[in-house]
DNA sequence: TCTAGTTTTCGTCTGATAGGCAAAAACTCG
DNA sequence: CGAGTTTTTGCCTATCAGACGAAAACTAGA
């Protein structure tokens, strides 16, 4: 490209933007709710009773309203679905807009990632359950694709974040929370290891109790807590990090 | 809240997809491009030259396309300041949606990350600039928040990812390689150390040639490149991973 | 040609971390 | 009090990052 052809299509995206009347789109926002339950990684879905995707499972979410952020918009859909102040964690994940997304009309969606501590039961509607991710129902739109963004998102900041505060309940065994970390992960953690690395990492306390273990007796279990109830990166894995001096 | 109300609120919630005629906001793409140049992490700017924010500094991008996917309206948005072909990298950063974000009408922005490697110098129409990041102009909206979780998306993705492929010519010596890292993280790399980490992960290789090093002799170099030349994560940093059995 | 200077490369050391394994601790139940 | 169960602790090894200095390989000048 030489530097007219620059200079022409700088004009042309000039013109464009001043224009002022670009197309407009709707907008929605969607949550990957996800919760551990019985051992289980689970996301909250509802099923659509109504054309399009009828029959199909949907993420929670709706249109973005008029006067409202993005953040702000989520919570005020989810708390159709849930209680939103059992949420421990919210973040926005992606942002998908191809054209076809959304047979009936063009649709961007901003999806989020949440997550509810395990041990509680929030009440949901009728049409809304939690189901296993690994036995995803069929799903609606693109949501299915954004559950598995939310999957990864999650795997990757367990191993380089606090964010297991935002999956376990405010005090826990340590082989609670390697349950937790197994459904989350999807492969075996040991609970001897995992209670090092946190501990030295300091992401973890104990708080100075503890619990009599199982139906069949056992040492009684220490129970933890997170030092921490909001995002913190581990700066252990900031590789070529500054010089120590 | 009981049974009830999330009924209540279900329906409603069902009511408004329904209706069909949401809001609707214009919607556009915005690239934060970063290039290293003489040392220093750059970023693409272009100088407004009319309301709103006229004189102030705005990222490249513009209106969503009627019938456009979002990748695809953000390269043809971009075309207009750069070669893209000289991308070697673009993803998705987020998306901002502030009611307030553009004094002149509800406006939601998706904001991309754009990597220029370095060595060549982009045509780049009049009013358009490469400006070191941490002498930032000032820019309009709230293109400066994005210019800075462009910057912690870079440095984060460094440290476990291969990224720098992107940010590197094809070959390059690891003295040139470490001053790009130096520029792109904030603080000193050692050349040693760069090479020993960058080899052992597996993301550099020896071409085999070598040249001649700066004005005043020296060993000559050798030179290097990255094995692969798309976005690959660094299993080293999964921490908790499975078993090795 | 030899020496001084410069830059890159290599080897070694230290410290920090992850993961495996087994022994010890602490409890329940019979 | 002993057997069984579960958690906790300690020890070992392997891997990795970072620092440092010595060696290698070149240029320039005497």
């Amino acid at each position: 490209m030489n530097i007219d052809e620059v200079g022409e299509k700088l004009v042309s995206g000039l013109q464009e933007r001043s224009s002022g009347s670009g197309p407009k789109a709707a907008h929605e926002v969607l949550a990957v709710v996800f919760q551990i339950r019985q051992d289980r990684l689970c996301v909250l879905v509802w099923r659509r009773g109504r054309p399009p995707c009828e029959g199909l499972w949907a993420l929670p979410g709706g249109r973005l309203g008029a006067a409202e952020g993005l953040g702000e918009s989520i919570r005020r859909q989810l708390a159709q679905k849930v209680d939103v102040r059992d949420l421990s964690h919210l973040e926005q994940l992606e942002t998908r807009g191809d054209p076809d997304r959304d047979p009936f009309g063009r649709t961007l969606a901003t999806a989020y990632l949440g997550l509810v501590p395990a041990g509680i039961d929030p009440v949901v509607p009728v049409d809304t359950e939690w189901r296993p991710v690994p036995e995803l129902p069929p799903m609606a739109f693109d949501h299915a694709a954004m559950v598995g963004s939310a999957r990864r998102r999650l795997r990757a900041k367990l191993s380089y974040t606090n964010i297991g505060f935002a999956l376990a309940p405010p005090e826990f065994t340590m082989s609670e929370l390697s349950r937790y970390y197994r459904a989350a992960l999807g492969h075996d953690v040991a609970a001897t290891n995992l209670r090092r690395v946190l501990l030295r990492r300091g992401q973890i306390e104990e708080t100075g109790q503890s619990v009599p273990s199982g139906r069949s007796g056992g040492r009684p279990a220490a129970l933890f807590r997170f030092r921490a109830r909001s995002l913190e990166i581990t700066d252990a894995f900031a590789v070529l990090r500054p010089p120590s001096g």
